[in-house]
RNA sequence: GCCCGGAUGGUGGAACUGGUAGACACGCAGGACUUAAAAUCCUGUUCCCGUUGAGGGAGUGCGGGUUCGAUUCCCGCUCCGGGUACCA
């Protein structure tokens, strides 16, 4: 029979459910293995042909670790809280769980029709309230406890209170907000509001003022990226940051370990160096500036006291508190006017934005503490409020900015670092000696910041501190589409934990924040009102639920916890996890967070969630242009054909995208819209429906096709399910990893796609001919053991690391070696087809059954390891150069010595003839590569 | 701006620890089969000069460097992608 890949996907996909094939154990005697992909968020749009390329990858490899003898768990779920259900419910009314509901059915229909060995019954979808509830109770585990610096871990908050009851807070070790010391008596005497606000400064969880950008014409809080110049990206309306009593984690405390863990982990050495930058911890001190006519002083935090003799000036954040506390009447109306400017620059803009030097006087002195000077106090917003202190000490002789800063505003710069003897050196290496900085003078750089800082420590005025980049996490959202926090407030404003879990989200049926400007679920006044309390309003951010869905399918249905121990004892931890480098820092970041805390109260065994994290590319789509002239002629648009732009010199066109359904060789470079394709076009886009078309003799007109990305905005997704009715299953899947390496960016294509579907066919003609089964049993030669146990060695390693697309051109050397061989022997195509087995399920299960082999493959099969003796090679052919050129080949015994293989060059007459009598300098033999000859 | 990547034929890409650049495919050209087309199969295909099946030169984004030898290592750029804390 011929190889109908539909027939045989159909059939084996029903073997498969109803067989439940890829049901996974928690009780086994075979080793585990954990397989895990990034869970989707189910848009609206549906899949595309992007989505799947991590999912197939890691598709393949827990069919290879199967076949292997793992028990593998490979599940799927869904990220189904986010904005853009919440906007679509925004803009049509539908209920953001209908819309996701439905998103998930048909991503669900898609993600079937690829051949995944997902265990489906172990599913998680994080907007269920059976899950969300999890998500509370973890979370009211965060806000139960603060983090110990002594024992370096998260500590029941109770705890805190009996030590403050019994001695106050002064010897307590713990990553806190807490600016000030009480007795135990104080802590008595406070009232319960007094003493909520204290533990708020040390809970993991904790409500904190933070800045928003809040636009009022839409009524909404906008991610810095909906902010594009100061207004909003829908509608351009102006943005300002607000500020707002928020929830935030204080990941911060878990800083170190977060560093430290790095090591323990096999991610990729830039995925490691992006988290450690986003960690960003740097060594310095922390120091105080006194403010005359002031009760404060202003703190900051430097990588470079040695430095601070330069210190000339000072610079806060504009959204700084005591900017209005030590402004001069006079500099008021300045700093007012400043501080609407800054307040109008999204963060992005700020840190992006070095060229333009902005910034005003508030008129007051601070004393630096060395020199004894006044220095003057400005506002800029180079500087960041949610960055270290919010202030600076601003050195201009070391410092790039500040430098720039002090040169546009014409304020003092003194050298204090000498990098005469340093050639090259940029201002801030930490090179040179030190000069004008009184006892630090003559001291090379890193020696003076050691005794600076032991200066400050003795004079009391600050002390040597490591500061992290990293803030703690906003926990807070004023959106309706998240997990409500478990948390209600009584009449004096003290925190509650909801015992009764889940929360459930009210119904609604207006998804927008009040016109006060309160979060979405102020409107449900009857949920918000509970017993005398009041709940809170914000729900949690996307990062909630997927900080630890991981560890819920390894126990999806369990009610009454997580996920039992038993469980997580027997999976302990994700050991591949596929997804998009988009999440290096934000997701990876968080979910290690929350899963150290969890190791903390020891509910799981690990420190780490993830061993080994494996980063697919984005694919990118060809975007098909027409040519219009920009002058309309007779009122019409014109576009022109792209080979008959000559004809219109001098004239410039425009580039509209087009519809990748009407065009003919979609893809291809002479891709073309046709007649039919142009009436298309004309309906699709009415605004150019009298438009004329100038087309090429053929009477086609040519697009311009260019590589971008797969987006709705350029009208070229391609749904794998279209690809899959044409190709079928295993075709797709091979294709995609044919592509290109796994981690690289790449373009979709679907023209390249015949090749694979080639093969495939090839393939399935080893064991067929005309349709007749012509597999033998007769024995097999050593060429053809030799090809069978090369590829065997070559697909084994490629698996290992990834490299599937080099994987298929083995499968194809071998195919085309055998057919033409004509080797159709069963002793060879057996161990084929398991090793394609994790690449094209449906073909290999039908040969494998056609081979009278019970079962499935996929289960029944063994991964097949090569064997050495195969693939001893007799002779090996050099080439030999002289002085790098090829000028000759050699063959010699595998077994040769280098002095033979050496000798054997120099004898060649042709070698000799280069030689030509000169003098041999030297003569590299680099086994079983070349010879190189040196004159 | 800052952090992390990437760039190799007409196209996607291959190349082990620095050792014959272009595997495997797509496309294209020529041929076979066919009344014809499609499909399939065979041959060729980095570029330039040259050609009898010779031979020669250049070449891995750009400019330098190290080395007998660099796609690979180092320095300086250009362009593209991702992230930049409320998109997921």
């Amino acid at each position: 029979m011929d190889y109908e890949s539909g027939e045989i996907e159909a059939k084996w996909k029903q073997y498969w459910v109803e067989n439940e094939v890829y049901k996974t154990s928690n009780d086994t005697s075979k080793p585990k293995y954990y397989v895990l992909d990034m869970f989707p968020y189910p848009s609206g749009a549906g899949l595309h042909v992007g989505h799947p390329l991590g999912y197939i990858a890691s598709d393949i490899f827990a069919r290879y670790k199967r076949l292997q003898g793992y028990n593998v768990l490979h599940p799927m779920g869904y990220d189904a809280f986010g904005l853009p259900a919440e906007q679509y419910a925004i803009q049509t009314g539908v209920h953001p769980a209908v819309s996701t509901s439905e998103n998930i059915r048909f991503y669900r229909k898609q993600l079937d029709n690829l051949g995944f060995s997902f265990d489906w019954s172990r599913s998680v979808n994080t907007s269920d309230p059976s899950y969300y509830k999890w998500t509370q109770h973890i979370f009211l585990k965060i806000f139960g406890h603060y983090y110990n610096n002594e024992t370096n871990k998260a500590t029941p908050i109770e705890t805190l209170v009996a030590t403050f009851e019994q001695e106050g807070n002064a010897n307590v070790q713990a990553t806190s907000s807490q600016e000030t010391t009480f007795s135990a008596e104080e802590w008595s005497g406070y009232s319960p509001k007094e003493q909520d606000d204290i533990l708020m400064n040390y809970r993991l969880a904790y409500r904190k003022v933070g800045f928003v950008n809040w636009c009022e014409e839409l009524g909404t809080v906008l991610a810095n990226d909906e902010v594009k110049d100061g207004v909003s990206e829908r509608g351009g309306y102006p943005v300002v940051k607000k500020p707002m009593r928020q929830w935030a984690l204080r990941i911060t405390a878990y800083a170190e370990r977060l560093l430290d863990g790095l090591e323990q982990v096999d991610f990729s050495e830039a995925l490691k160096t992006q988290q450690r930058n986003w960690i960003g911890r740097s060594e310095g001190a922390q120091l105080f500036f006194d403010v005359p006519n002031s009760t404060h002083k202003i703190e900051v935090f430097t990588t470079r006291p040695d430095t601070i003799f330069g210190a000339t000036f000072m610079v806060l954040a504009p959204e700084h508190d005591l900017v209005a506390e030590i402004t001069t009447e006079a500099q008021k109306e300045a700093i007012t006017a400043y501080q609407a400017y800054a307040n109008s620059r999204s963060e992005r803009d700020r840190m992006a934005d070095v060229k333009t030097i902005t910034g005003a006087f508030t008129g007051a002195y601070a004393v630096n503490p060395f020199t004894g000077k006044e220095v003057p106090v400005w506002i800029a917003d180079y500087v960041l409020i949610s960055y270290g202190t919010g202030a600076i000490m601003a050195v201009p002789s070391g410092d790039e900015r500040d430098a720039r800063f002090a040169e546009h505003f014409d304020l003092d710069i003194v050298q204090v670092v000498d990098q005469s003897a340093h050639e090259g050196a940029a201002i801030g290496d930490k090179v040179g000696v030190m000069v004008n900085s009184g006892f630090l003078d003559g001291l090379p750089v890193v020696e003076a910041i050691t005794k600076a800082i032991e200066e400050i420590n003795t004079k009391k005025i600050g002390e040597g501190k490591i500061n992290y980049r990293l803030r703690d996490a906003n926990f807070s959202r004023q959106r309706y589409w998240g997990e409500p926090f478990p948390i209600k407030y009584d009449a004096d404003g003290v925190s509650h934990a909801e015992t009764n879990l889940p929360l459930e989200l009210p119904t609604l049926d207006n998804f927008k924040p009040t016109k006060e400007g309160k979060a979405p679920l102020a409107r449900a006044e009857d949920w918000v009102k509970e017993g005398g309390m009041t709940r809170e309003i914000d729900t949690m951010p996307g990062f909630a639920g997927s900080s630890w869905y991981f560890l819920r399918y390894m126990d999806p249905t369990n009610d009454a916890e997580p996920f039992s121990a038993e469980a997580v004892n027997y999976w302990q931890e994700v050991d591949l996890y596929v997804g998009g480098a988009e999440h290096a820092v934000g997701h990876l970041m968080y979910s290690r967070f929350w899963h150290k805390f969890m190791f903390d109260l020891g509910m799981v065994p690990t420190r780490e969630p993830y061993k080994k994290l494996v980063n697919q590319g984005m694919l990118q789509g060809v975007i098909e242009f027409l040519y219009m002239l920009k002058e309309k002629q007779d009122g019409k648009s014109v576009f022109v054909s792209a080979d008959k732009l000559s004809e219109y010199e001098g004239q410039e066109f425009a580039q509209i995208p087009v519809h990748i359904d009407f065009m003919t060789d979609y893809g291809k470079p002479e891709s073309y819209l046709n007649e039919d394709g142009r009436a298309q076009f004309k309906a699709w886009r009415p605004d150019y429906n009298n438009a004329v078309f100038v087309t090429n003799a053929a009477g086609q007109v040519i697009t311009k096709s260019e590589v971008g990305k797969i987006s709705k905005r350029y009208f070229n997704v391609v749904n794998p399910d279209d690809v899959v009715s044409q190709y079928g299953t295993d075709c797709f899947r091979m294709y995609e990893m044919f592509l290109g390496p796994l981690e690289d960016s790449k373009p979709w294509d679907t023209k390249g796609i015949t090749g694979v579907s080639k093969f495939l066919r090839k393939f399935w003609n080893l064991f067929h001919n005309e349709g007749e089964w012509i597999v033998t049993d007769e024995k097999a030669t050593p060429e053809e053991l030799k090809t069978l146990h090369t590829a065997i060695k070559k697909v084994n390693q490629d698996v290992a690391n990834f490299s599937f697309n080099t994987c298929i051109a083995h499968f194809m050397v071998a195919t085309n070696e055998l057919k033409k061989a004509n080797c159709s022997k069963r002793e060879i195509l057996e161990v084929l087809i398991v090793l394609m087995a994790p690449f094209a399920p449906f073909i290999t299960e039908e040969l494998w059954s056609k081979l009278g082999n019970e079962g499935s493959v996929h289960v029944n099969g063994t991964y097949p390891a090569h064997e050495e003796a195969y693939l001893v090679q007799s002779t090996i052919t050099y080439p030999v150069c002289i002085k790098g050129k090829k000028r000759a080949t050699i063959t010699v015994g595998a077994d040769a010595t280098k002095e033979t293989i050496e000798k054997e060059a120099l004898a060649v007459e042709e070698v000799q003839k280069w030689i030509d009598g000169k003098p041999i300098r030297k003569v590299i033999v680099v086994p079983k590569r070349m010879v190189n000859i040196v004159i």
